[in-house]
Order: structure tokens, then C-alpha cells, then sequence
DNA sequence: GAGAATACTGGACATATGTCCAGCAATCCT
DNA sequence: AGGATTGCTGGACATATGTCCAGTATTCTC
């Protein structure tokens, strides 16, 4: 019976969610009144209200801050491991060590819970035509890959980033970049993953001295 | 000067992070009070009095739940709200309405809790020479540009993707596109937020149907 | 066209909550 | 011995905060 937000109500959940990351814990009606600009904190509270109705949300009657957005608990961050060198056989062995993990929520990238999962630093030029740079982070999913799909395959022991294609029902391999040529598989083509996503912390942000 | 807490205040710390956990919310004086069998709630005060002063705890006056652990920043995923269009004036006016809003841990972002942190959806090909490309998700940061930092800048009422430099103390805006111009701010250069992470789904990310 | 839901304004009230003052006993420091 | 710190009791106050009532306008729904 929980039924989908407006666009107003849903700007309300993600104030109280961002009060909630930034401040450390959810905000009272007035602020949420104040951030709206509201003239009357029922204005917030009846948001509240209807959020509590739609199961959206939960509140403690007569306690201070006490809201918590519903399936927000549920709003799993999946710790997607990173593999800077993938050894060959993966995914089978389970012997490889990952460099660390980023943590990201299932619905930006679009994770299903199933499938498995992983990300690799990307070493090279070879896909920057389409616009993956050395340093990024691409992440991987298993399963089999469809025609222009990027992918993670292993040649010559070595994991490189290269555009999946088929031409007369063969598949083959294309760098993103005229310097590479294209790779034709001579037995066996071992893809490892198919890119749903890419994440990338530009080296050069440069911060300013903390005050 | 942070010096370490009793055994009675180090059992206030971990009913306070007990509570934030259980309940999602730091609790109040007189929950503290309740818990710990004080009949007044000058006792409880007083600890966070004592912890704020040792520096282990941090406060806001007259804010209710108002507690702030020290040295708990845990791994904890920040709601970053996306603007789909920035209107002008921003960050001074407050009607901005995110357009959702995308989750990653502080650490993968090298986020500061205390930064206004926020993401746009890119638009057009200003910025394909630094492989940031059309349907990118550019999380921005609130604060002074440096010398080549990738910036949102409003210009004509619009919020483009540019590259900041400076020259003879002046400050300019570059495309990564050979196709557009340099931009000299005539009057007054807006910087918006400078960008410190990239996130990309690719649409063609073809999926199988699901068994 | 009636009714419900949404999205508010405006004012008011009860209490939840942070804070302050005065005081007491025990412990630690020097 | 004396001062500072800790750990409380007891009472009180100001306000921060949740909540309620009445009313208006718009949009959606059937």
C-alpha cells in the first residue's frame, strides 16, 4: 500500500536525507520550513504527514527530529571490490586481493543484487575515444557481452579495456583509439566483464589549505 | 588538548553512537538521563559538557539531538542531490530542486562532510576534449576554483561544464572543444562548483532480458 | 461536477528539550 | 591542606519543537 512520493515529497526525503549525511542527524519541521521557505511549519509537517501515510517515511510522535526515511535501511551500498591486475582463470579462483573497494548505491548504477560484480583501474590509452582515461574506475559486470558493449577481456595474460563487436557472427575487438589495431581472436575470446559504469576522481583537483 | 575520557564518559560516547545506530538519531539529554538512572538531566549536561570540552564531542547550542561524536566519521554514504538545471543566483536562493539524488561513501569521493557538495547532469560537447561527454554526472564541489580545475560556471543564464585557468591574474574559461571559444568574463566570473569526481552509466549498456 | 488529495498560509498551544543556578560528596593533583 | 575535576541531586526557566485547528487554492480522480 506504500505509494510513490510526489515531486514535492520527494524533494522533502531528499532534504532530510542530505540534512541527515551532512549534519549527522535529521532535521526538525522548521528546518525543514526554513529551507523551503515556508510561512507555517504545518506546511512541513503535513508533508510529513502524508510521507508517514505512504509509508515513506517514520516518525516518533512527539520526539525531536525523529524521522526516518523508509527503505533508506534497505538503500544497500554495494562494496564493489577493485582489481588492478586480474589474474588469469578469474572469475573462478578466489584468490585475487582486491586494492580496496568503492561504495556505491544499487540504484545509481543499476547493480542487480545477482550478478556479480567488480571494478578495475583502467592503465592506458586505448579506450579514450571513448572517453575512458587512464585512472578512471570502470566497473564490471559478469555476464555475457552484446554487440558495442565495452569490455574487460584477457590477452596475453593482460586485462585490457577494448569495445566488444561482431561481424559475421564473429566476434572481435576494437580499441577506442587508431593507434591499436583490431583484435581478432584466434581461438578463444575470454571476456571478463561487461562496463556499466565508470567513476573518476580527477588527480588534479587540487584543494585549497583546510582553514 | 584532546585529552582521553573517563570510564563514566566513555559509557556516554557509546550510548550516544548505540542510539545513533539503533534509532538513526543522536538522543537527547533526557534519554541519556533515562538510560543511565540520573534524576536529573543536569547530569547528562553535564558529561557533554565535559566531553565537548575535552573536545571529543561537538555540539550546537539550542539544537535538539545536537550531537556530534568526534573521530566517528565512519564509512557512511552521502545523499549528493543532482540538479538537473541550475538556476541563477544559486547557491544564495534556495529553490533549487534536485532532481534525485546519487549515493557514495566520503572516502571513494574524498568528500568533506562539511563541504556543500553537489551533482549536475552534462550537457552538450563543451567538455569531450577532457572525456567528460553528454549524459555525465559531474559531482561538484562548493569552493574557489585553482588554475586548471574543471568548473560549473553560469554564463547567460546557463550552467556549463569549463576548464578555469588564469592568465595575467585574470581568470578565463575554456571549452575542452576546439569548436568553442575561450570565455573572458566581461564583469564577474560565477563559479558554481569545482568538479572532483565523475560518475558515468552508459545508456548503451545493453542489457539481456532478465530470466 | 463532487470529492479527495496536494500544497500551502496563519495562528496558537503543550511539551520536549537545552540550559542555568545552587549545592553536595568523592577523588585526584601538587 | 587546598584547589581542581568528576559525578551527581533538585529545581527552574526559556525556547526549540511537534502538533493542532481553520482556511484557501489547485490539481487529480471518478
Amino acid at each position: 500500500m506504500s505509494s510513490n512520493p510526489t515531486a514535492r515529497q520527494k524533494q522533502i526525503l531528499d532534504y532530510i536525507r542530505r540534512h541527515r549525511t551532512r549534519h549527522g542527524l535529521p532535521p526538525t519541521v522548521r528546518e525543514i520550513q526554513n529551507h523551503f521557505g515556508f510561512a507555517s511549519p504545518n506546511a512541513a509537517a503535513s508533508h510529513l504527514r502524508a510521507l508517514e501515510k505512504k509509508k515513506l517515511l517514520q516518525r516518533e510522535p512527539g520526539s525531536a527530529r525523529a524521522l526516518r526515511v523508509m527503505g533508506d535501511d534497505r538503500k544497500e551500498v554495494t562494496a564493489i571490490p577493485i582489481y588492478g591486475d586480474i589474474p588469469a582463470g578469474f572469475p573462478d579462483t578466489r584468490e585475487q586481493r582486491p586494492d580496496g573497494c568503492v561504495y556505491a548505491d544499487l540504484d545509481s548504477l543499476d547493480i542487480r543484487r545477482t550478478a556479480r560484480t567488480f571494478a578495475v583501474r583502467v592503465r592506458g590509452d586505448s579506450m579514450t575515444g571513448a572517453h575512458i582515461v587512464d585512472g578512471d574506475l570502470v566497473v564490471l559486470e559478469l555476464r555475457e557481452p552484446n554487440h558495442g558493449n565495452i569490455v574487460a577481456a584477457l590477452i596475453d595474460g593482460e586485462t585490457t579495456l577494448k569495445r566488444y563487436l561482431v561481424r559475421n557472427r564473429r566476434p572481435f575487438l576494437r580499441a577506442e583509439n587508431p593507434k591499436y589495431p583490431d583484435l581478432i581472436p584466434a581461438h578463444e575470446l575470454v571476456i571478463q566483464g561487461v562496463m556499466i559504469a565508470l567513476f573518476r576522481k580527477p588527480k588534479d583537483a587540487g584543494r585549497p589549505i583546510e582553514p
